[in-house]
DNA sequence: CCTGAAACTTTGGGTCA
DNA sequence: TGACCCAAAGTTTCAGG
């Protein structure tokens, strides 16, 4: 693992809520010229720290209204099973996260639809189907009350 | 609601995907000169749709191996105990989302710390002492198998 | 949609401890 | 040697036409 000093920490702190800054912007925030900035990002981003950057859209302005935690156990656990359940998931628009659990559950997914039609028939066509889902549990969210993507770390 | 064309729709797609792309290489991509990708650009940010930018950090290589999903019951439900409850979370840097939802539980939080160690000192420290919370319930995350902070829009 | 001045990015060379 | 600063060359932004 990389080691980050005290400069790549508080680097990271600031693109994790301001992905766009400029290079410029973010080297007068921590009172340091531009070069040492751009080469530690390029490091960051070249090390992998740094997974990507995204835009996160606000989902109730492009007709996402519905999210739903689905709790899934599965009847065949064994490796290649597992495989092919996760890579199905991920051809699904709709399934943003999945998780495999500890508990009475195997996996934990996120899916966010337009509204409730829009999940049902999402849940009937693509998980119904499935003869390896055992049981599913369906945790509907009523409000969305903190969300980050941001670690914050410490120096 | 803003109405979004073909063309917005593009570039949010993108977005989503590469936050840090020039205007530039996103007009290339559309076909369309810088102008129009600029100006649709600062509508979807001003109109809220885009709500920010921001870098998303490879959780295993900042030290943050631990993801585990808490359901709670609280006890008392009477709004104020509820917006209270809300504030209190939104003050854990830890505590990364925090849904209202339906059914057995009243809230799930997504909580990210290094180790379970770190994890239990943080429930005890902060939950624990919370009177007003009835039942907790820790799902841990063995692994990650999709994440995306994307929702693929169709035109 | 085109244009160009202003702003930003990126690189090479040089300084300091 | 490593981390930084400066300045110039190369790109991009963004307002006017």
């Amino acid at each position: 693992m990389t080691q980050l000093d005290a400069t790549d920490i508080k680097i990271l702190n600031v693109l994790q809520e301001e992905g766009r800054i400029t290079n410029k912007a973010l080297s007068e925030k921590l009172g340091l010229s531009t070069t040492p900035i751009f080469e530690r990002m390029k490091r960051l981003e070249k090390d992998g720290v740094i997974a990507k950057y995204v835009a996160l859209l606000n989902h109730k302005k492009i007709d996402r209204k519905l999210t739903v935690f689905v709790s899934i156990s599965l009847k065949n656990h064994t490796r290649s099973y597992l495989e092919k359940f996760i890579e199905e998931m991920n051809q699904f628009k709709e399934v943003q996260e999945v998780y495999h659990i500890a508990g009475d559950f195997d996996y934990m997914l996120k899916i966010v639809t337009r509204d409730i039609e829009t999940y049902q028939k999402f849940i009937l066509a693509n998980l119904s189907v499935n003869s390896n889902i055992a049981h599913v549990k369906s945790q509907f969210v009523l409000s969305r009350d903190k969300y980050t993507t941001a670690y914050k770390l410490d120096s």
